[in-house]
RNA sequence: GCGGUAGUGGUGAAGUGGUUAACACACUGGUUUGUGGAUCCAGCAUGCGAGGGUUCGAUCCCCUUCUACCGCCCCA
């Protein structure tokens, strides 16, 4: 009978040292990029009372209706595992009154981290999911919105991402929006008995995403329906040509997509996803997403204060790097192994092995007791540049033996002058490469 | 929540209702009683996702379940 197995939940994934090694390379651009834009980092908790969420997403979306991971604790709270990351921040901006008059205005905040969402794994999707994110509070400004839609490009740039295509609309605001959901039911309703099945129950709950069906039916409709954009506010409108006169002076080139409705209920004006066409992100080609909201501050408790944000999918991402061949190579340069042969030489060579490393550098060595060829072997494999052996001769002669991987030369050393001689022996290496 | 495909060792995989589950890579040991990317030799799945059932007998047939992958919905 075998012992009983566990696997992960469902959706899942273990990241292992050397896919963490990939997360943390892109986890330190984002650090340093949004750092130089005055974004500083914040952490909130991973999971909320369900309201917050339930509040923020609006009640159609299907982060709310059906995807979200909640539970109730042992104090009978209704919790939930964050879906996204805005509402966590926009609750901690309130609760934290960082809307108070002492904070700089707009309050720019990024974040990274695990997101949940009780859904079927597929390609691109996963139950556990990370996003890079950010938020910026307190402005109106079309320049934020801009800066904001930059600062992902600038950021995917610097990974190396290319073929990379920056779609943007205006959804207006919530006048603009009223008269536009009334334009689309009544252009919609006369071609109910032609739509599908699924866009049928979108005209009743929100129509809007009859816009992004898939459906090979719906779009041949959706093609002829009326724009948002020619039902924007004055003021609405007047942002949406700022964005675009900006986002044309920085040279950011876009793509104005009428169509694009965003899956949470709470965005408003500009909205804008980051897409790629590579084939193997097919069924998720969005790897960020974000926009502009306005009301959410507000219906958390706190003064009518605008935002915007954008999460970037780091799965996404890094699949797409992967596909692109931009992933960062794994570093697994060890400086010294140490080959260790014989009872006798046991102390010593854990006594070196510590030696090098608090003078810096990375040594490794063998446990196992195995045959000098099989450490060496071992030595190889990781990449150590130097091989120090201690055995029994080395040690009658108080001498320790090195060996340079890359030239194949050896040589014997005093072990009482190894700790002074391994600097000058590291950068002579270093320029012979 | 719905639909499709799949699940064999550390990995990639072949395979059949019936005594020893190919092959390759990796790994370990040996060839070299202490020296690395080569050659050669040897070892390496009492088990074929899990649980039931059919059968004299099942990894291969049936059912259930779990998981992965793909699609719908939706989204990062």
């Amino acid at each position: 009978m075998a012992k009983k197995t566990f696997q992960r939940p469902k959706g899942t994934a273990d990241i292992l040292p050397d896919q963490v090694y990939q997360w943390q390379k892109i986890e330190a651009v984002a650090r340093t990029l949004f750092d130089r834009y005055g974004f500083g980092e914040i952490r909130t908790p991973i999971f909320e009372n369900f309201e917050v969420f339930a509040r923020s997403a609006g009640d159609t979306s299907d982060v709310v209706t059906k995807e979200m991971y909640d539970f109730d604790d042992k104090g009978d709270r209704h919790m939930a595992l964050r879906p996204e990351g805005t509402a966590g921040v926009v609750r901690a901006y309130c609760e934290n009154k960082l809307y108070g008059p002492e904070h700089e205005k707009p309050y720019k905040v990024f974040y990274m981290g695990p997101m949940f969402r009780y859904e079927r794994p597929q390609a691109g999707r996963f139950r556990q999911f990370h996003q890079i994110g950010a938020e910026a509070f307190g402005s109106n400004s079309p320049a934020l919105d801009v800066e904001m839609i930059a600062m992902v490009v600038d950021y995917l740039k610097n990974l190396g991402l290319k073929n990379l295509t920056v779609a943007i609309n205006s959804l207006g605001d919530a006048q603009s929006r009223a008269q536009y959901r009334q334009a689309l039911i009544d252009y919609l309703k006369p071609h109910f008995d032609e739509l599908s099945s699924d866009s049928q129950i979108r005209l009743e709950k929100n129509p809007l995403r009859v816009l992004d069906s898939k459906a090979p039916q719906d779009q041949a409709i959706v093609a002829q329906a009326p724009s948002i954009l020619d039902f924007l506010s004055s003021s609405s409108a007047e942002h949406w040509q700022a964005v675009q006169i900006l986002l044309d002076q920085l040279n950011v080139s876009y793509e104005i997509d009428s169509s694009m409705v965003r899956g949470l209920d709470y965005y408003n004006d500009t909205i804008f996803e980051i897409m790629t066409n590579d084939e193997s992100l097919s069924g998720a080609a969005t790897i960020a997403g974000g926009g502009r909201y306005s009301g959410l501050v507000e219906e958390f408790g706190g003064p009518a204060t605008p935002g915007v944000g954008f999460a970037i999918g780091v799965e996404r991402l890094l699949s797409l790097l992967a596909a692109q061949g931009q992933l960062p190579a794994c570093q697994t340069d060890v400086d010294f192994y140490i080959v260790n042969i014989g009872d006798e030489a046991q102390v010593a060579s854990l006594a070196v092995t510590q030696q090098l490393r608090y003078l810096g550098y990375k040594a490794q060595r063998d446990y196992l007791d195995r045959s000098a060829k099989a450490q060496f072997k071992s030595a190889n494999r990781i990449g150590a540049r130097f091989v120090i052996t201690i055995g029994a001769s080395e040690l009658e002669k108080g001498v320790v033996a090195l060996k340079n991987m890359a030239s194949g030369q050896q040589h014997e050393i005093s072990l009482n002058e190894l700790a002074e001689a391994v600097p000058t022996i590291m950068q002579a290496a270093s320029q012979g490469e």
